[in-house]
DNA sequence: AGTAAAATCGAAATCGTTTTCGGTAAAATC
DNA sequence: GATTTTACCGAAAACGATTTCGATTTTACT
């Protein structure tokens, strides 16, 4: 019942555990003779080589760590599919952790992947994290780190983002061009740099359209949810009447706003444009149907990987390593809530 | 830079490998001085065990594999959730595979996770699973399995499940009661138990109410999707005019018919009922919300979690483990797509 | 035949931790 | 003072695979 060893095999054929551990790696000082015998045996016996044994002997676990703020969430769930399956592929598991936006959180899980030596570090930092010394540690202890998304300039390691500024340009830019003249922004929070980013292309396109800028229907939603989205939006119908667009800093955050309005009777787009961001698949099944930016979880997740699995390689090699950011491009998704 | 072991904290205090290992272990015959001395040190080179090492030895990784036919998917990505917070509580570490409902892949990565000698597996079989010969070489290889969800009756192994056919027939009852009497059911594939058992809680709810059940209005949906819904609603629209209720066996698919219905301008609940099933976040927010059956991914992965650590202590010690089927609640959401 | 080269094998060290089992020294007992 | 007990420590053997390096045998070549 236990499981078999290469003792087992060397012992059953004659030989030393040496030479069955060549045969199976395929070694040129075996004899083809020695080595079939060998393969058939290992075959034979069904020898799953321990890899408790390997991890120690070669130092690699062949394993990766992922930390993500949460994944009951379409767009990390989508990262997640794409790094499961794509590390799979090229012989790597995952071992994934969720922070559940905490910083204290998301220190224990650095060292828990840490002590169990993963080979790398795939992460998108949670909103509250403001101290990057766990991050720093990683980067110290050569385990190689990626991050992606949720990410810090300060961190000296590569990234995958998109550009959020931009987006958030391309997004209030749809507005304005499918006839918005006064524009609100259900901003994320005020820490993570990819709620700051959308809120400044937001600003961005407000000026170079000649359109003022209003802090006072700007709104902070500080867990990004469905009841913000509508509480805001109940805000700008009752205090606001002269708006005419909503840029949502989440399809969550806009398909609040479409509820609101839907409820109390207020047209969409006619009365009001509203558009999301992320391309959730919820946006492309409510109705009216949310105008989104779509963001590209899966090639981000896909894009991360690749480039970590590189440093990876590097880092086994005693290579040195460079650090690269990627940005994936991003595009606005035309529905049924802005009146293009 | 290299990482810190025992046998450097043993030489730099002038003593055994042996005695630094008990005191971090705290055994009994190690003196209180050198007990605290080791214990300062290794603190301040900020010892790790090398868990490579302790596998090795203690023939245990504290890591579970799951596998999930897809984590892109409301309810998984909850039952994920719960499995991977408790599982860390517990000093454990999750490896997630998708099986993509392959029964092929599913093959591959119950080997995967074998060689890999994780202590447990938690897993939702695949719709196309028929074959269970890599299962029962789990349970031979004598490495504890919980199912959930998607289960098989013919494996003798712990399971956690919902009752769907008593489910099927709450929703059905549900929708005779407020008001249908000609209830069409857009059931899952055919091979899942899980889609068998609602389709038969249906049947039996129309028996039980005296309507006359007729396979001309039960459609199946192959691949569970938001198109079927759609497409099998239409099919109801100009081919079974008197029909005025659906079961839809899952919430995506129930969304499908109410964007078809809300397109042709058929009143939703007046004209016809839904009900779809799961309880997914999406059916509250889309209009009308949909009406629907709870079903409890944080619980399931909770409790498949606690059995699976209850098998493992006790595998652990030799015990002879009990297995057991665990059958959770599920409970009627009454929305605004029936009229209740 | 004698030597050089190639082919084939295995002993042993190593990875870092855990644990058993003896051994020595100090303290307690008679 | 002799003996037993207790307290403390460490050598060594695991766990199973990998790899270096030397040894032996066989073949090839003068």
């Amino acid at each position: 019942m236990g499981e078999v060893t290469l003792k087992q095999i060397a012992e059953e054929l004659g030989i030393s555990v040496t030479t069955v551990s060549k045969a199976l790696k395929n070694y040129a000082d075996v004899s083809p003779k020695t080595k079939t015998a060998v393969i058939n045996l290992a075959n034979k016996l069904n020898y799953q080589p321990n890899s408790f044994a390997v991890n120690l002997r070669t130092k690699e676990s062949k394993t990766i760590g992922l930390i993500i703020p949460e994944i009951v969430h379409h767009f990390f769930s989508n990262v997640v599919n794409a790094i499961i399956e794509k590390a799979e592929k090229k012989g790597y598991l995952v071992i994934i952790l969720q922070s559940n936006e905490s910083e204290e959180l998301e220190k224990k899980q650095i060292d828990l992947l840490l002590s169990k030596r993963v080979d790398g570090i795939l992460m998108s930092l949670s909103n509250n994290t403001k101290n990057l010394d766990h991050l720093k540690k990683v980067i110290e202890h050569n385990v190689p780190l990626v991050l992606f998304d949720k990410i810090s300039k300060l961190l000296d390691c590569s990234k995958v983002v998109i550009d959020d500024k931009s987006a958030g340009y391309d997004a209030t830019e749809h507005l304005i061009k499918s006839g918005c003249k006064k524009i609100a922004h259900f901003r994320g929070p005020l820490n993570p740099q990819g709620s700051i980013d959308r809120f400044l292309g937001y600003k961005k396109a407000l000026e170079d359209y000649n359109l003022k800028f209003d802090s006072s229907i700007v709104f902070t939603c500080e867990k990004v949810s469905f009841n913000e989205g509508y509480k805001f939006a109940k805000k700008i119908h009752t205090e606001h009447k002269d708006v005419d667009g909503i840029f949502a800093i989440t399809d969550l955050v806009g398909i609040g706003a479409v509820a609101y309005f839907n409820e109390v009777g207020v047209k969409i787009p006619k009365q009001i444009g509203i558009i999301g961001f992320s391309n959730w698949f919820m946006a492309s099944v409510i109705s009216p149907s949310l105008s989104t930016i779509d963001q590209p979880g899966f090639e981000m997740g896909k894009k991360s990987l690749k480039l970590l699995l590189k440093e990876i390689k590097a880092t086994k090699k005693g290579n040195q390593i460079q650090h690269q950011t990627v940005v994936l491009p991003t595009k606005v998704i035309k529905r049924n809530s802005t009146a293009f």
